[in-house]
DNA sequence: CGCAAAAGCGAACACTGTTCACATAAAGAT
DNA sequence: ATCTTTATGTGAACAGTGTTCGCTTTTGCG
C-alpha cells in the first residue's frame, strides 16, 4: 500500500493549514496541530482524539507518541498555537484603532470577545487547565506575551509580565472581558442573538467599564 | 456474593453523602451525583467516569443507565446542583451582608469568587457545554434561579429572569466577577497565592469597579 | 557506502461509555 | 398468600480511547 507516494522532497511554496507536504518525512509535529485545529473546529473540542487526529493526518496512532509524550502535550501545544493566534489578532487591532479611528481600548476588548466568538473550541483550549501542562514553558511564555498585548491594549504600557503585577484596572478590564467572553462561549448569555447583536451588547458592557478603568 | 447483606429495611438517620442507605432499593440516581461530588472533588472532573462513579456507590456500571440515559446527562445534573449550591451561597452571603455590615454588592461578588476558588471542579462543571445537556430544563431552571440572585445581589431588583434582560451594569458586574474567578480557576493569575491575598486581589477588582455599576 | 539515529508501524493492554438479554426485588391485584 | 407487572440492578459483550513496545523503514551523516 504505502498511500503516500509524493515527492520526498518538500516543495516549498505551500498555503497553510493544509494538510500537503510530505508527512512521512516531514513535520508531523506541526500537522498534528493542524488537524486538532480542523477537528475542533468541525466538531469540537470533544471530539479531538489522538486517533481521530492521526488518521486526519494519515498516519498511525502510536506515531504521534514520537513528537508529543502525551494526549495532554499536544493539547498544550494547541493551547500554545490558540493564545498566539489570539495575541496577533489582539496586536493588530491595537494597531488598526491606533492608526485610524477609535481608542484602542475598546477596539482591543472587542477583538478579544470576537475571537471567542468565532473560535470557541480555541478558546476554551486556551485556558483549560486540567487537560493541560499549565506549567510548560512555551505554554507560559505564549500566555505571557498575551498578558503584555492586553495590558498594551488597555493600559498602553508595555513593560513587564508577570500575571500578578497588573494594575487593579488593568484586571478588571481583563476580568470582564474574558468574563463576558465566557458568558458568551459556555454560558446563558447571548444565546439565540445574531453575532451583531452579541457584538453590540460586548460594546455596551465595555462603554459601561469605560469610567471605572480610566 | 450479593456484596450487600445488609438489612432491607433503610435505617433513616444519616449523615451526609456517605454510601450508606439501601442502593440496592432507593435513591441511586441520588447517590450517583455524592458520587461525582465526591470524585470531582478529590481528583477533579476529568476523573469522573461513569464506571468509577459507580463503584464508589458500589453497584455495577451498567445500574446508571436506569437513571441517567447519558454520562452526559449525570454531568447535566451534577451541574444543577452545583449551580443551586452556589445560588444557595450567594442568597446567604447577600442575606448576612444586609443584615449586618457591608452593602450585598460586594458580598456577593465575593461569594462568587470564593465558591470558584473553593469548589474548582464545581464551577467549572456548572458551564462546560460541550459536556452538558445545555438545553435541559432543570438545568435551566437553576441557571435562571442563580442569575436572579446575581440582579438580587447586584442590583437589588427581583422580578424576571431572561439572561438577556440583564441591564448592561448588572452584565458587567456578573462579566468582571465571573471573569476573574475563572482566571483564578483556569488561568494564570493569583496563581502561587495564597487564599487571602486571592480574596484581597479580589476586592480590590470589586471596588474598582463600583464607579461603574452604581 | 554503511550505520546510527529518527520516525512511523501494528499489535497489544487497560480502560472508557454503552447495550442488551437476563435476574431479582418491590408493588399491586386477586 | 400467590401471581403478575414493573422497576432496578447485573454481567458479558462491543467499539472506541490513550498508551506501550518491539519491529521496520527512512533519513542524515561520516
Amino acid at each position: 500500500m504505502k498511500r503516500r507516494a509524493v515527492a520526498s522532497k518538500r516543495e516549498p511554496g505551500q498555503s497553510a493549514s493544509g494538510s500537503k507536504r510530505a508527512y512521512h518525512h516531514g513535520n508531523l509535529a506541526e500537522s498534528l496541530l493542524d488537524a486538532v485545529d480542523d477537528i475542533a473546529t468541525q466538531f469540537g473540542l470533544e471530539a479531538v482524539t489522538l486517533r481521530a487526529c492521526a488518521k486526519h493526518v494519515g498516519v498511525s496512532p502510536s506515531s504521534a507518541f514520537r513528537h508529543y509524550v502525551d494526549k495532554r502535550a499536544l493539547l498544550t501545544a494547541f493551547a500554545t498555537r490558540a493564545l498566539s493566534q489570539l495575541s496577533d489578532t489582539l496586536e493588530r487591532a491595537a494597531r488598526d484603532a491606533e492608526s485610524c479611528k477609535g481608542d484602542p481600548y475598546v477596539a482591543v476588548s472587542l477583538a478579544y470577545i470576537t475571537y471567542a466568538l468565532e473560535k470557541p473550541a480555541f478558546f476554551r483550549a486556551m485556558w483549560r487547565k486540567e487537560t493541560l501542562y499549565s506549567a510548560d514553558e512555551t505554554y507560559l511564555a505564549a500566555a505571557n506575551r498575551l498578558i503584555v498585548h492586553l495590558q498594551g491594549g488597555f493600559a498602553a504600557s508595555i513593560a513587564d509580565h508577570d500575571p500578578d503585577d497588573l494594575s487593579a484596572s488593568e484586571l478588571l478590564a481583563w476580568s470582564a472581558v474574558h468574563g463576558l467572553a465566557n458568558l458568551f462561549v459556555d454560558g446563558p448569555v447571548g444565546q439565540g442573538q445574531s453575532r451583531e447583536d452579541q457584538l453590540s451588547l460586548a460594546t455596551e458592557m465595555i462603554e459601561a467599564l469605560r469610567p471605572a478603568v480610566n
